[in-house]
DNA sequence: GTAGGATGCTAAC
DNA sequence: TTAGCCTCCTACG
């Protein structure tokens, strides 16, 4: 769930929930209960993401900032069901709720310290005006790996484990390439591609990285039955044929994570 | 019933 | 590089 389309959409619908209106917090697990007292009551004036950080405003020096990690997962909807003891925080106006469950981080912070956190992360293919050239500074001049460096929040944010697969897969670029290896031209479309792949995942709440000529129904192959969600070319299709050459998808770990390829489509 | 893994990140070594 | 955080779900007995 968590990358960065999952977290810009939270934003979208707690704004549509809650902006302007007068909100109940609880903890009912009971870590946040004291930070929920001080924002009881009231009133909630925006919502917004950079990255995988979801921030919640109250007020000029009064936001919520929550990181949902890798378990932290949200119940929105408009009738709360009685809270169970894992709800670490609930958001509850008479007509709509929403419950944080497992999050990495659940805290109230300040104006400055929220700004800590925008100067500390890249730019997001979801701000808008956040553009390509910050981050090509950092991975033209860098000897990891593309695939590392698609990774690290502080070169650009909001990019995941899935994401950072697909999008090397659909352009073609071998993983282990160094970052000084690219070609501006081939980061500005990776770049590019993630803004489009990424406002799709914000809109189906999914991600789907299949190209129209590529689906179950246009190559005639059964649908996908992992259930990580959306459509992939690669992402947990390990020792699966490649939609397009038929070669089989490697895996391997890098920085604690799995990745996924094409040896034969994604080339050095 | 239990083990293990998962779309993330940080602090400590 | 590793352990730890924290929850849910699946696979396996």
């Amino acid at each position: 769930m968590p990358e960065g389309h999952t977290i810009h959409r939270l934003a979208a619908d707690h704004r549509a929930m809650f902006a302007g209106e007068t909100v109940r917090a609880t903890s009912p697990q009971g870590k946040f209960s004291d930070s929920a007292a001080l924002i009881d009551g009231h009133v909630m004036e925006t919502a917004e993401a950079h990255g995988k950080h979801l921030f919640l405003g109250f007020g000029e020096d009064e936001w919520v900032h929550i990181h949902l990690g890798l378990f932290g997962k949200y119940t929105l909807g408009d009738t709360a069901p009685p809270p169970t003891e894992t709800v670490r925080l609930r958001l509850a106006t008479p007509t709509a709720f929403a419950d944080l469950r497992g999050p990495t981080a659940c805290e109230l912070i300040t104006g400055g310290e929220k700004q800590a956190i925008h100067d500390r992360l890249g730019p997001d293919p979801l701000r808008p005006g956040d553009g390509p050239d910050r981050a090509w500074t950092r991975v033209s001049r860098s000897r990891s790996s593309v695939a590392a460096l698609l990774m690290d929040q502080k070169v650009i944010a909001g990019v995941g484990n899935v994401y950072r697969a697909e999008v090397l897969f659909r352009h073609g670029i071998d993983p282990y390439r160094a970052g000084r290896d690219l070609t501006r031209r081939e980061w500005d479309a990776i770049w590019a591609d993630l803004v489009v792949l990424m406002h799709d995942g914000v809109r189906d709440n999914r991600i789907d990285t299949v190209r129209p000529e590529h689906t179950p129904e246009a190559m005639g192959r059964p649908p996908r039955v992992d259930d990580h969600g959306g459509e992939v070319y690669v992402y947990r299709r390990a020792a699966m044929p490649c939609h397009i050459c038929g070669d089989e998808i490697r895996t391997a770990g890098l920085a604690a994570r799995n990745l996924f390829w094409c040896p034969t489509c994604q080339r050095a």
